[in-house]
DNA sequence: ATAATAACCTGAGGGC
DNA sequence: TGCCCTCAGGTTATTA
């Protein structure tokens, strides 16, 4: 999926498409998606849309009548279209605009969720426990090191965690550790505040750099403009693996992290 | 309470 | 071509 990087820029892309807009029908032709899509989506009609955000990698669609929380899952695609394309086999939801646009959700895997409440969305029970923006200032090197202190787990998997940050999924981690020279398997207690001051930092810049490119290009990740992400040409790890580490051209070793392929430099990241 | 693993799905790609 | 296997941007539910 989409991580952070590529839910904002399906936002940015969105935004200007469906901003102020009035939404006059939802048509939902597959509502098994992670969670059933609420009935009460289908009723909405005529529905001002007044504004876009993004919390972690939530999309959230704030209309006169309630918020309608997105999220992309492993394969989920949001695309302004014109009326009338027609829709392909995983084409699942339909948010019809008077003004003859049409936002298109496609998810061949169905992880993706789309939901809506009518109370503040950040309290709504998946987004309550979300941990910090990763660029709010409230994450940084004195909070990552008492998450360190908390638990002992690879310090990969502590900031994959998003009750720890928001929006960080496994390629990021990937890079961000490279980055900072960290191996993804050190365990989370043996940290030290300088390592964690710099994988604060390297997470925040990997994060930037991915959002200023557009987002990721992998396998099915298109803008909802239609054009490709360019931060795969900037990945130092991630798909990489046997490869030259770019730093030291050692053999790049990939291994299984809970359930999930990490990619590092043995000799570049201790 | 914490940590590992199973589960939800479809499609792409590799080996034979 | 086709069958079988493994893997894929995530996150919750279940088990140990």
């Amino acid at each position: 999926m989409p991580e952070l990087p590529e839910v904002e820029a399906t936002c940015q892309a969105i935004r200007p498409h469906i901003m102020k807009r009035k939404l006059t029908q939802v048509i939902v032709r597959q509502p098994k998606l992670r969670w059933a899509i609420p009935k009460a989506l289908s009723e909405i009609k005529n529905t001002k849309i007044i504004d876009i955000q993004r919390r972690a990698k939530y999309i959230l669609l704030t209309t006169s009548k309630g918020t309608i929380i997105i999220h992309l899952g492993m394969s989920g695609r949001l695309r302004v279209l014109k009326n009338n394309i027609p829709h392909q086999k995983h084409d699942h939801v339909d948010f019809i605009f008077n003004d003859g646009a049409l936002m298109r959700y496609t998810d061949p895997r169905r992880f993706g969720s789309i939901l809506f409440t009518t109370a503040d969305p950040l309290r709504y029970p998946l987004l309550a426990k979300l941990g910090p923006e990763p660029f709010s200032e409230s994450f940084n090197a004195k909070y990552l090191f008492e998450h360190t202190q908390r638990k002992n787990i690879a310090i990969k998997q502590l900031i994959m965690d998003q009750q720890v940050v928001a929006g960080v999924g496994n390629i990021y981690a990937n890079e961000a550790l490279f980055l900072a020279k960290l191996s993804p398997l050190r365990s989370s207690r043996l940290l030290m505040f300088d390592e964690c001051q710099r994988l604060v930092e390297a997470i925040q810049e990997i994060l930037k750099e991915a959002i200023r490119q557009g987002g990721t290009t992998l396998r099915d990740f298109l803008s909802p403009d239609g054009k490709p992400g360019y931060f795969v040409q900037k990945l130092f790890v991630y798909g990489r693996e046997n490869k030259n580490c770019l730093g030291c051209h050692a053999l790049l070793s990939i291994i299984q992290l809970g359930q999930r392929s990490t990619v590092f430099c043995k000799s570049c990241q201790k």
